[in-house]
DNA sequence: TTGTCCGGTGGGAACGTTCCCAAACGGCGA
DNA sequence: TCGCCGTTTGGGAACGTTCCCACCGGACAA
């Protein structure tokens, strides 16, 4: 039964007894078309099981109706970070009123990196959604520079140009840093994210500064930097210890990170929370399920999917509108690690 | 600059000198053209940057070269499930290769169902992926009828007659259970998930397989069923140890709902492993920080996920292909819990 | 020389839409 | 009755490719 040719426009108008044109209205829902012509050409869709091609209409349109969702995953971190699927989840959610098709382009490598710009200099797609964007990440700006629209979750850079959606993380990390002091912390070491990275750098930032206002130490012999991996954590840790053996607090800007960074207290006989107070950043599953459970900064992940996506259907459906910066803001959760 | 017209294969065949034709036998790298021909056309196709439109071949040869994966989630579980995000990952590697794109659609609600066939049925994809597939899910044969190439993550039946790829789901279940048995367990009730899903039908059939062999109770007394999420997981311990306090081990059919029932049986008071061990399946990235840490049966999930991929271009590739039926091995990895 | 074949080439048609425009239709006022 | 206007309609062209086929020219055998 598969083998019956697909019926097309022509076909439809035959059968109505109308023109092309005529049923072509009826499917974008013209209001130029009269009551019985419509009828007539719906009635002829629901016999034929009439299904117009979006291939040809996108050729003449020159829309595709679905956008990229770009995650760049030399970390391999799709998969350990919960954060992108939180964020697509988010996107899919926000494109499924739109009726727009979600492309996923999992970016590891340079030949898969080229493959993406050309795959969107073939115009398959309609805009671009760019996830966790490194300082000097080309991409971007390659987009900007061939007209797509292009949305960000995060930023560059504090001056980003571009659309984007981003949480509070300066802020984040400094309610976290706020509630280490309240429990009576004195000495709050850091374990950043990679300091090529805005979220990286604004967590740093939120820890440093609250710090300071706080008449607390805030050097870089406080600092060790990850990679938002759980190895990355543990081996900050490690150097942390090694460096400042007083500390007896630590923010970590993911729970990735922290996850690590509990593991190797574990093995180095320091109690959390008596001994090291740990705070993370995410509250991503694994927060809930570490040993102890993690203290951690909420960011509405989800959120920042949908709204990404918005943004950029509000672009392609007029590329004059003006660019959005967004944040949103952020939540301390308390459990058992601090 | 980005408002330049963008070159056609006519704008590239004028400034080369040559048809039409000739230019886009070039970019399909056939044998018929001149060395000197193919040289002309290389050269401006580099000049003017001319990048063929996609769209327009696939209305031509009404192939899209892109996939789609589909992933119900009526239950969210992408997010928490580590399980889909590994499965996307072997996906997007193996369509990388082929140059295919990869659509992500999460189903949720009907209303998201009718799109997918809809969006199916305007011929937007050459393929499709299903994970999670439910025993009376009528998309499957709703593809098979279409005649559109679909391979199944999991399987409807144990007769599915779709390509497919899984895990030993029983085999998986009779090691977990035999090392249970082994470390001097006598009561090991089960946490089995919906069973109207082929997994977890598998597994529960490989608990009572091996504990009736060995002469062990496996009667319904000892089964709870959750529905892979972690509240889940939570009543369903709840639910086991109020009709068989008794029971001094638990095989859970995945790490998620262990983490749930981990949590109750701490709240019970209840020692792991002293008095109760035990066994998740899936080795998601919670089973290494459950506490104490999960020993679960490692699945390939990866693997599943560039297998299907695979075996989907050979049918799309090949339409005549024979259907496929891939059954992967497990692996106990044993932690803390047992 | 003539005929045959074959590698190489290009123009026309087709894919299934949407958009532009001209034309048909009907009603209404003069 | 005629002319005008607004509503409704449909045919032609276009979107940018690929595929089919016919053609061209040169090499080679007869």
């Amino acid at each position: 039964m598969g083998g019956r040719q697909r019926p097309t426009i022509k076909t439809v108008a035959a059968r109505a007894g109308v023109g092309r044109t005529t049923v072509s209205r009826v499917i974008n829902g013209s209001e130029l078309v009269s009551d019985k012509a419509r009828a007539a050409v719906l009635a002829a869709i629901a016999e034929l099981n009439y299904v117009p091609n979006s291939v040809a209409r996108g050729l003449v349109t020159s829309r595709t109706n679905s956008v990229a969702l770009v995650i760049p995953e030399s970390e391999s971190r799709l998969g350990s970070e919960p954060y992108f699927s939180a964020v697509i989840r988010g996107v899919s959610t926000a494109l499924a009123e739109t009726r727009t098709q979600l492309q996923l382009m999992l970016v590891r490598d340079q030949a898969e990196r080229d493959q993406l710009t050309e795959s969107v200099a073939e115009r398959r797609v309609d805009g671009v959604l760019l996830v966790s964007v490194h300082e000097h990440d080309p991409l971007p700006g390659l987009l900007e520079d061939m007209g797509l629209p292009t949305v960000l979750a995060g930023r560059r850079s504090p001056d980003e140009s571009l659309s984007h959606v981003h949480s509070d993380n300066a802020g984040g990390a400094a309610t976290a840093v706020s509630h280490l002091l309240a429990r009576g912390r004195r000495t709050v070491a850091t374990i950043s994210g990679p300091l090529d990275m805005d979220v990286a750098r604004s967590r740093l930032q939120g820890w440093r500064e609250t710090l300071e206002k706080a008449g607390h130490e805030a050097t870089d012999r406080l600092v060790a930097s990850g990679d938002f991996t759980e190895e990355g954590g543990e081996a900050a840790m490690r150097s942390l210890i090694e460096q400042v053996p007083e500390l007896d607090a630590v923010f970590v800007a993911s729970d990735v990170m922290a996850a690590g960074a509990l593991v190797e207290l574990r093995r180095q006989g320091r109690g959390v929370p008596d001994e090291v107070a740990v705070v993370g950043f995410d509250d991503s599953i694994i927060a809930r399920h570490s040993n102890p459970p993690l203290t951690t900064v909420r960011q509405p992940v989800e959120e920042i999917g949908s709204m990404i996506a918005h943004i950029l259907m509000e672009e392609i459906g007029d590329p004059e509108s003006p660019r959005r910066h967004v944040t949103l803001p952020t939540e301390l959760v308390v459990r058992e690690s601090s």
